[in-house]
RNA sequence: GGGCAGUUACCAGAGUGGCCAAAUGGGGCUGACUGUAACUCAGCUGUCUUUCGACUUCGGUGGUUCGAAUCCAUCACUGCCCA
């Protein structure tokens, strides 16, 4: 993997790059749709390519192990062959689960120990392990398996929560220097700032993380029950310690007001699954604000989704068809809505990425904020 | 013409003397959702009131009773069966 940065933004630490992997090259600042079980969900490779133009997407270790399981994924060639995806794939550890699914895990200085939420048999998840499973899916970009701890932690928590992560992280890096990649592109590892909301700790982790020098870096911990300034707060302070020549990975945010906060604070790379979830739940994010498609004011509005939208499905469908779908429960709503909205969310990094190599970044970004943020 | 069953909120449908403004589903309205156990979840859905509470309801009318959606009479309507 190779990180070119292009242009910094004179007025805030916005930059614009360009992630180079074996699969392709990405542009940054730039927002990966979340395909957790090998499919973002509702969107077909098609749609991701041509009109939401996706540049990479997400899959997740702890989904791909448990189902098809890793059998399936050496025999498939690795998951780019398996869902038919030739762009690059970034991996989540199982981190996340750890923390999502809390009631069923053990953690341990070992590892993991967690019960599957698909038939509740027991498993054990190291940093080793994880690593190699990595390997199997064969992602571009693989992460460190981390304790994602709760916003509400405590600073003892908190502080062990992040001293656990590290010693992961230490054998989880030797581990990926030990192995190779099993299908001819090359892997790279990215390790995860913790620390929850205190700024000793991020700082703490901030230069354990920079130390390790891998040629990415991850933020995780945030928007995960802490107040969003507190969140903004400690990007501002993990990213003047992370290196500034390598991309950062702001992990699991956000809304489309969190990404350009987040941008203008020097992060490169985001993930949520707020485009996709809060679409199939009937929420539009749109440039002039959001919708909720379910609302009976929509009902004899024929006017089409999105006048300015990213993708044809804005200017195919009417605001009063979509709705009718959701009313009706159909399979086409959660596909026009996912469609709209990661078109959307991928739209606003690529404008932004305009703004900062223009230069005018710092004016675009409050006014685009506001507009967004308005509810229709 | 005779017999039987039924009529409950937007719909379906429980409730068969007080704990009933009335279960449950559906439908409707409004929210929530941030490294996806999520086409999910929560609240509201007779009227008035911010709440407490007050008021009007269970086909119509008239009774019985301290008290009726629930018991009785009668009328209307619906379904099924027999002529």
């Amino acid at each position: 993997m190779k990180f070119d940065l292009q242009y910094i933004d004179p007025k805030s630490n916005a930059r614009a790059g360009l992630i180079t992997t074996d699969h392709g090259t990405i542009e940054t600042p730039i927002f990966m749709p979340v395909g957790t079980v090998g499919s973002v969900k509702a969107v077909h490779q098609r749609e991701l390519k041509e009109d939401i133009q996706a540049q990479i997407i997400l899959g997740n270790t702890y989904h791909l192990y448990l189902r098809p399981g890793m059998e399936i994924m050496e025999k498939a060639g690795g998951l780019h062959q398996f869902i038919g995806w030739d762009r690059p794939i970034l991996t989540d550890s199982g981190g996340f689960q750890v923390f999502s699914l809390s009631h069923r895990r053990k953690m341990e200085e070992e590892g993991v120990t967690f019960h599957s939420h698909i038939d509740g048999s027991k498993h054990l998840f190291t940093p080793e392990n994880v690593v190699e499973i990595q390997r199997t899916i064969g992602s571009d970009i693989m992460m460190a398996l981390d304790e994602c701890t709760p916003g509400d932690a405590d600073h003892n928590y908190a502080k062990s929560s992040m001293e656990l992560t590290h010693r992961w992280l230490a054998r989880g890096i030797k581990h990926f220097d030990e192995t190779e990649a099993k299908y001819g592109h090359s892997q790279t590892f990215f390790p995860i700032v913790q620390g929850c909301i205190y700024r000793d700790l991020r700082e703490k982790s901030a230069e354990f993380i920079a130390s390790q020098n891998r040629e990415g870096n991850a933020i995780g911990g945030l928007a995960v029950g802490e107040p969003t300034e507190k969140m903004y707060e400690m990007i501002e302070l993990v990213n003047t310690i992370l290196p500034k020549k390598k991309p950062r990975y702001l992990m699991g945010v956000g809304t489309p007001a969190n990404i350009l906060e987040g941008i203008e604070r020097g992060i490169d790379m985001f993930d949520c699954v707020m485009p996709t979830r809060n679409g199939r739940n009937g929420m539009l994010f749109t440039k002039n604000g959001i919708m909720n498609m379910r609302n009976k004011k929509w009902a004899d509005d024929f006017s089409c989704i999105d006048p300015d939208g990213a993708s044809d499905v804005d200017i195919l469908y009417s605001k009063a068809y979509l709705r009718h779908l959701f009313i009706a429960n159909e399979l086409l709503a959660l596909q026009i809505a996912s469609i709209h909205n990661l078109a959307f969310y991928l739209w606003l990094v690529k404008e932004a990425r305009k703004h900062i190599i223009s230069g005018d970044f710092s004016s675009w970004k409050p006014s685009m904020i506001k507009q967004i943020s308005q509810r229709l």
